[in-house]
DNA sequence: CTGTGTGCAAATTATTTGCAACCCT
DNA sequence: AGGGTTGCAAATAATTTGCACACAG
């Protein structure tokens, strides 16, 4: 993660009132190097390679606060809550074997056109949707045979 | 709930193996009887209404019981898990003022057009999907003013 | 300096489970 | 009769929070 981008962090917390701090920058490197959508604890394992004395609750906070500022989002397939360093507009698919998560990204078209038929059917203000995928990856369906 | 409607569940939890109890019946009933998408906690507290020394740990049972027999369905808006009578296929919007849930049908051959562009674009055998909707509801609306 | 952030541990919340007694079929 | 089911309580699992001290701006 180059210089610019360690200041781009540190101006979109300030924009919010957050701090920049070496908890908050390793959680952030972390999710950026990864494509794995992991869950907070996952993410705690691999901070503390960095910083031994992190705690659990400082990575629930730091996620929150750096979803807050936009630097990261969140998904809520499955039960548990994971994480994404991946901020652009996508969506997602979960292996139902293995547990793995990988991006699709679908046309904006077809995203809008949903919400406007949500939008039409009940008299709601859309304001967000969430389109996520179940289905087997080549691996699981390889081993779920026939 | 009519007595054709009883046999019919009862035919449906025995295909699996389970039985039709006293507690069941109740929570099935309450799940006909409302619109709200409840959640585990509430369902407990209504069929304690007509049942008094249910426990919260049958109800959580139960409610996977008549899910697995596919008398009722269960959605994941937001934190915790939620309950519905109506197994058709339908979408749902959550009003993130009041936390109110409101089914929406979309055009089935709309879901699954995005089945099909998801598994065009990655390597998985899709076998289902997710779609929900957050917005506000008129009332909230309302009061959110502007 | 001055609040914000952190580590630690205890507290919450949602859900699950072990077990002896119980009751559908 | 007999295996599925229940109530009760204890056990998990995931996430949150209180507090005294540490540190970023």
């Amino acid at each position: 993660m180059g210089r610019e981008s360690v200041e781009e962090a540190r101006r979109r917390l300030a924009h919010k009132g957050y701090r920049l701090t070496k908890q908050r920058l390793a959680i952030l490197k972390v999710l950026r190097g990864t494509d794995t959508h992991p869950d907070a604890d996952w993410v705690y394992r691999e901070v503390k390679k960095v910083l031994p004395h992190v705690s659990l609750g400082t990575v629930y906070r730091s996620l929150e606060v750096l979803k807050d500022a936009g630097l990261i989002a969140s998904l809520e397939v499955g039960p548990r809550r994971r994480y994404d360093g991946n901020t652009s507009a996508h969506q997602h698919i979960l292996c139902t074997g293995c547990g793995r998560v990988v991006d699709v990204h679908l046309p904006p078209s077809l995203l809008d056109e949903l919400e406007r038929r949500a939008a039409s059917e009940a008299d709601f203000t859309i304001t967000g949707h969430r389109v996520e995928f179940y289905g087997l990856c080549p691996q699981c369906r390889r081993k779920a045979g026939k």
